[in-house]
DNA sequence: CTATACTTTCAGAAATTTCTGAAAATTCAG
DNA sequence: CTGAATTTTCAGAAATTTCTGAAAGTATAG
């Protein structure tokens, strides 16, 4: 077996801006190359095809099952497992929106949380300010975000095709409003 | 000069994630040192409160110029280079989407014009369909975003906190067109 | 069971990234 | 200009991450 010219072409892409996702050029190749096959890959498979060690392989397999990007999967009388995709282009993008979110926001508003309480009442200090500041930015994208990636792939689609008008409305609905001036910027 | 105990675990913290946000240790205890800072800070400042030298803090200066997450500031009759955050929290974060987007989603799409420009018209393959949904998923991403991400803080603050409501309307809309079944999840 | 086909683990090698600090370059007050 | 103050550069050291491959572990067909 070998890749179509397109295919490795991705593959190699996906390598490359790996490290710029979150993880490291076998995994990323190699989520690519299983999103692109027709048919089930099994490990040894995977490791021809990319020129990588066995072991490589399996520690990229449990990588992208803790990502929940792919699955296992097994057939009557082969002892081999196959890896597959977790689901369309969509889900697979929502999912590594949601696991980037917890592994690059989360612990920042735990922290930002936890630095909040110990601040005295009496610190006024500009400090305190900003990461007052950083925890309501952060408490608003979290609730926005965890509603808006658990929408059908379907569905937010169609919220982001409106986007661009729904802000465009707010932007003319503020601009009417009296008393507040849009003096910056 | 000393940092308070608040600062100090900002930017730890910040110094761990930083790997996780596409820069590194210095960079990300810089960023934090620099929004938390009241006064403007100098290199020398900056490398002796990180313990870190100052040919690294010069390198990390011109990563975060590069970011647009800083810009330097200089008092009449002192040489020395004060770096100064670039606006609010909101603003930076905005920023640092951008940036991230321009580095982690623009290249991808590129490739993946690109490889659709090569597939010849009879090409019905998995991997072409694929790719197309790829395709699809990143430029209705890049629209949505470049709209929203320009848009003024106050006004995207505004847009998020809708962002529930509004999807919540249109699985409504949804659900209540006749013929399309919401089977699937 | 047992033999074998497979997967996982992990110590250390290889590759990559980050950091230091001394030397070179730049800036500007006098 | 001059030279002292400051910033930048970059070669190589240090730290970190990734990868290999052999050994250990696991599961199942027969």
């Amino acid at each position: 077996m070998k890749m179509p010219t397109e295919t490795e072409t991705f593959v190699v892409h996906f390598g490359e801006m790996a490290s710029r996702w979150g993880f490291n050029r076998t995994v990323g190749q190699m989520l690519a190359l299983i999103v692109l096959s027709e048919e089930p890959l099994n490990a040894d498979d995977i490791a021809r095809l990319l020129g990588v060690s066995r072991g490589n392989v399996s520690m990229a397999a449990k990588e992208l099952q803790s990502w929940r990007l792919i699955r296992v999967h097994r057939e009557q009388g082969d002892r081999k497992d196959y890896l597959v995709a977790n689901g369309s282009i969509w889900e697979l993008a929502q999912q590594v929106m949601a696991e980037r979110k917890k592994r690059e926001v989360d612990p920042t508003l735990s922290v930002v949380r936890g630095l909040l309480m110990d601040f005295d009442d009496s610190d006024h200090s500009h400090a305190r300010a900003q990461i007052q500041e950083m925890n309501d930015l952060l408490e608003l994208f979290t609730h926005w975000f965890d509603d808006v990636n658990n929408m059908k792939p379907e569905h937010l689609k169609a919220l982001m095709k409106m986007g661009a008008g729904v802000g465009r409305v707010l932007e003319m609905t503020n601009r009417l409003k009296p008393g507040k001036k849009d003096a910056e910027a």
